[in-house]
DNA sequence: GTTCTAGAAC
DNA sequence: GTTCTAGAAC
């Protein structure tokens, strides 16, 4: 555990507790004061335990994340009044998945290594996200030593949409994501999505913007890191380009129907 | 006039 | 990431 996490400092200041509480029965007090103080003190014992079993519910996510559902809870925030929030403060948007991982009642799939939700924004008919249960914020958090992690949640996204109705797909990892928490997408190929909406959302998984999992693994494999992708920003503002046949098309709407009927899943 | 996109959101 | 909407494009 992380020496410096709330959860090992609460631990701590538990332990020191019942150490006061034995403490304090050996020391001269009175009577009385003995009982206020063990009173107030076991009191505080059972806060923190509380506390510390919350935290346990979060299963095997690490100390780091711990820390952002505690600074959560306690509302606090890194901002200073009248100053935009920050992007790493807990409840900002980009956040959000770190509240979808914590509820179990959204996986589709979870084991000791890794969970599998639905997408909440889906942009084909089938759209995971599978996040590893070790908190690791970005891409540029990996190195070699996360590729049998990496691996499997390849094979598990493969496996949970082998029975899909849809049978093509892709899996992949935004090269610039907007979200915190490392997540690779399981997405088909149909598209049909009434989340799909914007250019971005199109160009975000049909141009190099949308990095195969078995590439972002050689590039770990041959750099030992993810090579830097800032520039790949520009590839959102590209013209909208069918996937299947490749030919320009006007706007999102019209690229709605067209992909209706050019893409088969065959 | 309607459709569609792009940028602000404290 | 999304929602909302002003104004560009048709
Ligand atoms: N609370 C959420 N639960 C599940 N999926 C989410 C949530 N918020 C955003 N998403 C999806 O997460 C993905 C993040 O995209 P990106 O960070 O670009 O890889 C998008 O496909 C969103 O639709």
């Amino acid at each position: 555990m992380d020496r410096e996490s709330p959860c090992r400092s609460q631990i701590y200041s538990c332990k020191s507790a019942v150490h006061c509480l034995k403490w304090y029965s050996k020391k001269t007090l009175s009577n009385t004061h003995k009982i206020t103080h063990s009173l107030a003190l076991l009191l505080q014992i059972t806060a923190v335990t509380t506390a510390i079993s919350r935290i346990r519910l979060l299963g095997a996510i690490s100390a780091n994340s711990r820390r952002n559902f505690l600074m959560s809870k306690h509302k606090i925030v890194d901002s200073g009044k009248g100053e935009p929030q920050s992007k790493k403060t807990a409840g900002h948007w980009s956040q959000g998945l770190y509240a979808a991982v914590s509820d179990e009642s959204l996986h589709v799939y979870s084991d000791d290594d890794l969970v599998i939700i639905k997408d909440k924004y889906p942009k084909a008919k089938y759209h995971y996200l599978v996040l590893p249960k070790v908190k690791i914020a970005n891409l540029k958090a990996l190195d070699k030593s996360h590729i049998p992690l990496l691996t499997k949640m390849y094979d598990r996204a493969a496996d949970l949409t082998k029975d899909c109705s849809v049978k093509k797909f892709r899996y992949g990892y935004h090269a610039i994501p907007s979200m915190g928490l490392l997540h690779l997408h399981a997405i088909s190929q149909d598209f049909n999505s009434p989340s799909l909406k914007t250019k971005k959302h199109w160009n975000s998984f049909t141009t190099d913007y949308f990095v195969d999992s078995h590439k972002l693994i050689e590039m770990l494999k041959s750099h030992g890191k993810v090579n830097d992708m800032s520039h790949h920003s520009k590839l959102l503002s590209e013209d909208l380009r069918c996937h299947v046949c490749k030919t320009t098309i006007k706007n999102m709407p019209t690229l709605k129907t067209h992909i209706q009927t050019c893409f088969k899943d065959s």
